[in-house]
DNA sequence: GTATCCCCGTAC
DNA sequence: GACGTACGGGGATACT
């Protein structure tokens, strides 16, 4: 049997390694870049080539027999870094736990033994594969050995060898013995280098060749050396030439790669502060799969009943054809009530050819016997991603998950103490369970439906395996809910508006095609035209989309003066354009470039292209889980960010219609962020103002300006609309001066005539802050919590931005609660009243119905009471409702 | 070639 | 550095 073994030059790599990454301590002032890079290397190399036989071969202490060959061998090698060799017994230290069989033997070096190692695999057929950068090594590459340079990722065999050098793998000792090495300080012939000793290679076939033949050589300076430098040419050879009789381990087994030793990588990798390197040390344990087992039957599945009708918690996951759940056909469903036993139901299972497999049930058959569970009011139905396998249930097999359900990824979410991963593999993982990853299942199959291909029991261990994790991590969570206070959170909003947003993205919504097409053609117009306007004022072609390239044109051709800085050049952002659309035709051009290409990609383009053939209407994901902040986001596409503020925005909008017969009906909050603010604040001005139903922005523009509401101008609402926005965001006097292009010293003015007026603001930001320090975190006025965390930070910048974090995430957040709170409250209506409105979109402050237009007139106030009684605070909620045949206003 | 960072611009 | 929360396109760059 034919093997590969791989040989590692070790000493070669310390020192790649070491130079490759920067100097590196721990907290201890231990170095450690070398042993990580050493780590890495090696790591990597075990991952991606998977060896199965491997060696590390290092050089041995003290001088070796080529000094005493050469007393100036390796002369002029300064002298190992100190704070190199102080890093020498971790990285051996690392081999060891490793479990990777290590060489070194006294008085040769680590090229001795990987040479004798080659000669003895090769005797006994296998293939072997250096892994080195090291040029000397070359010489052992023949047709069962090849190099390997896994920093350029490059491997070696004897063609490559003989392609690079020009001369054959039989002359390449002497090619180098005549070339010398500066760095072995290895003398060859001077004044002969790669060149000339391809040529004198070439003519004369060897070192021997040549001195034998040397009268030949026409007189000259080169034939004086070489004829001068007989012995240093074969002391070189003899130099470079390996040995191959060293000592090392014979059977084939000695070098076979076995499991690394967790505990003792784990205890290397904390001494040295190698906190990722840890994180991948798998010291968990292993999941106890005795109790998984695959329910094949109706038989078998009755005799579940009593555990199922005993059960507290039903854990399920869905396992399908496809990652949108909106075109995923059921391939199987797993589930469990307790940490002993889980089971998987296969139901859509595939045989290589596509055919059914046989021995399973059928979906209608489970979902049927499932049904009494699934729906029951008092069992909690728990997943991971749970708007996931609802809608599979729902679109896929016409099954309606019902009543209590729980989401372990919200939950996570909920209750995270930040930045940390959702997914669920990273939650076990936490909890020290290691769950199978999909990709060893499914085991690099391309296909998308891949799931209904992999063989039933790998799949029954697989899905087990989640709902046993997943019911683990629920019954971490649950607790952590109460802790943190977020239970109600959780169940009474977060768990409900679920259940919403996976019929809105059922639903999803129209776009008119043609009216895209039109927009398509006409903006591709322009810009093509804009393009060529842009290339002749700047004098040649160049790619307008790069604001590197634009930059060389504006600031360095044109000479137009710079702005701001950003990290790989100067800013050509919209404020920088603008001032200098002043100055020059271009930076107009190029604005309006920008934007039509912004809409021409980002929106024309990208709708039509996601709208769902099936359905005619486009489907976006909102996600639950995402923001800082408890807002939804929204993905492909994101329905967040239609344009609205410029005209060519709005006939975007424009392209999405209601379907036949119905309409849209746009219900927005009027200011939600300002009368969440005046209900944290309990500001006196700010209150009064939204009771008395005034434009809060003209107000506030009178009072700043102090001038009576009557004589208040456009230009004085739209500052004080900036200061009312900019409240909100913890904005700065800088910020304010560059927002409205005054000076800093006039937006402090501004500033301090605001806080003068609104003394409770002011107080309410010192407040949260400070409350923040104490805490750590702040919350929204649902319980709804953010760790902020660099509000100590010894840096300005972050702690500055912590602060803002602090002032902005209860007023986002809370805001976030109550469109939650309405979407809630506006289905209630909508089903207790027997409507036959649909909820759309939701974008922060604003929620979209698709209704009859003869069910107008009864919908518009219910969802308007609906919305406005979210939630009571001390200044009343105003909705405004826009009904119309597009989203364009 | 693919993944990721950066700049920029859209929304609230 | 300087205004919070997102998503995404396209260029440039890093890695392979």
């Amino acid at each position: 049997m034919k093997e590969e073994i791989y040989l590692i030059d070790g000493s070669a790599y310390i020192y790649r390694a070491y130079h490759a990454i920067a100097p590196l301590t721990n907290s201890k002032g231990v170095a450690t870049n070398a042993v990580l890079g050493f780590v890495n290397m090696i790591n990597r190399l075990v991952r991606e080539r998977a060896p199965r036989y491997l060696a590390i071969a290092f050089d041995s202490k003290g001088p070796v027999f080529r000094h005493d060959l050469y007393d100036q061998y390796k002369a002029n090698r300064p002298p190992m870094p100190d704070d190199l060799r102080e890093q020498l017994p971790f990285i051996k230290q690392f081999v060891k736990a490793a479990n990777i069989l290590q060489l070194e033997i006294t008085g040769v070096e680590a090229d001795d033994i990987l040479a004798t190692a080659v000669k003895m695999f090769s005797a006994g057929g296998h293939k072997t594969v250096i892994v080195s950068g090291d040029k000397d090594l070359l010489q052992l590459v023949s047709e069962n050995v090849t190099m390997f340079d896994p920093m350029k990722n490059k491997e070696m065999g004897p063609k490559e060898v003989e392609e690079k050098y020009g001369v054959n793998m039989e002359q390449l000792l002497d090619y180098f013995a005549l070339v010398g090495d500066s760095a072995d300080n290895i003398p060859g012939v001077p004044g002969v280098g790669p060149k000339t000793a391809v040529k004198l290679i070439n003519t004369f076939g060897s070192l021997h060749g040549l001195y034998e033949r040397v009268d030949e050589m026409k007189k000259s300076k080169m034939k004086e050396k070489i004829i001068d430098n007989r012995e240093m040419a074969f002391l070189s050879k003899q130099l470079i030439d390996l040995k191959v009789d060293v000592d090392i381990p014979k059977e084939l087994g000695d070098y076979t790669i076995v499991e690394g030793d967790s505990e003792k990588l784990a205890e290397l990798y904390t001494e040295l502060e190698f906190s990722t390197l840890l994180k991948g040390v798998d010291t968990s344990k292993q999941i106890e799969t005795d109790g998984f087992s695959t329910i094949r039957t109706i038989e078998q599945l009755e005799q579940l009943r009593e555990e199922l009708d005993n059960a507290s918690v039903l854990v399920i996951d869905t396992e399908t054809t496809s990652l949108n759940p909106r075109k995923a056909s059921l391939v199987g469903l797993s589930f469990c009530t307790n940490l002993a036993t889980a089971y998987y139901v296969p139901v859509g299972h595939l045989t290589e050819e596509g055919l059914r497999c046989e021995n399973q049930l059928n979906e209608d058959e489970l979902l049927e016997f499932l049904k009494p569970y699934l729906q029951s009011e008092s069992l909690v139905k728990v997943a991971h991603n749970l708007k996931y396998d609802y809608m599979v249930l729902k679109k896929g097999c016409g099954f309606q998950l019902k009543g209590k359900l729980a989401d372990t990824l919200i939950a996570a979410y909920l209750t995270e103490s930040g930045g940390r991963s959702l997914k669920l593999d990273d939650l076990c993982q936490e909890l020290g369970v290691k769950l199978t990853p999909f990709s060893e299942v499914v085991d690099g199959d391309k296909r998308d439906d891949c799931f209904a291909y992999v063989e039933i029991e790998r799949a029954t261990h697989y899905s087990c395996e989640d709902v046993y994790g997943t019911l683990l991590l629920w019954q971490e969570l649950e607790g952590k809910l109460k802790e943190k206070g977020v239970s109600d959170l959780f169940w009474n909003v977060e768990m409900e508006v679920l259940v919403i947003l996976a019929g809105m993205e059922l639903a999803g919504i129209c776009v008119d095609l043609s009216v895209l097409a039109e927009l398509k053609e006409e903006f591709s117009l322009k810009q093509g035209g804009l393009e060529e306007k842009i290339h002749l004022a700047a004098g040649h072609e160049f790619n307008i989309n790069s604001p590197r390239q634009l930059g060389v044109i504006l600031f360095e051709e044109l000479g137009l003066p710079h702005g701001r800085k950003t990290k790989t050049g100067f800013s050509t952002d919209v404020k920088v354009l603008e001032k200098l659309a002043k100055k020059h035709e271009l930076p107009a051009l190029v604005l309006e470039y920008r934007t039509i290409a912004k809409l021409l990609s980002t929106y024309v383009e990208k709708l039509s292209k996601l709208k769902d053939a099936e359905t005619g209407r486009i489907h976006t994901s909102f996600n639950q889980a995402v923001t800082a902040t408890g807002r939804l986001s929204s993905s492909d596409p994101n329905l967040q960010n239609i344009p609205i503020r410029t005209e060519e925005g709005g006939r975007i909008r424009g392209s999405f219609i209601p379907a036949e017969g119905k309409v849209f009906l746009s219900a927005d909050y009027s200011q939600i962020d300002l009368r969440v603010l005046a209900e944290y604040s309990k500001d006196k001005a700010l209150v009064d103002a939204f009771i008395s139903g005034t434009d809060v922005h003209a107000r506030t523009a009178a009072e700043i300006f102090g001038v009576s509401s009557l004589l208040v101008n456009k230009e004085m609402r739209r500052v004080a609309k900036s200061i009312n926005f900019g409240i909100v965001y913890g904005m700065s006097a800088f910020g304010l001066s560059s927002q409205l292009d005054i000076s800093r010293k006039d937006a402090q003015r501004f500033i301090d005539r605001y806080f003068g007026l609104y003394g409770g603001v002011q107080q309410f930001m010192e407040d949260i802050v400070q409350q923040a320090r104490d805490d750590g975190f702040v919350t929204t006025l649902l319980g709804r919590r953010r760790t902020v965390s660099d509000i100590h930070a010894k840096n300005r910048g972050q702690r500055e931005f912590a602060e803002r974090m602090a002032i902005n995430t209860p007023i986002q957040g809370t805001a976030a609660d109550i469109i939650k709170l309405a979407m809630i409250r506006c289905q209630k209506v909508i089903a207790e009243n027997g409507l036959d409105a649909t909820m759309l979109l939701q974008i922060h402050d604003e929620l979209v119905f698709e209704l009859p237009q003869k069910e107008l007139e009864r919908a518009e106030p219910l969802l308007k009471e609906a919305m406005e009684g979210a939630l009571k605070l001390n200044v009343p909620l105003v909705v405004n409702c826009e009904v119309g045949t597009s989203l364009a206003k």
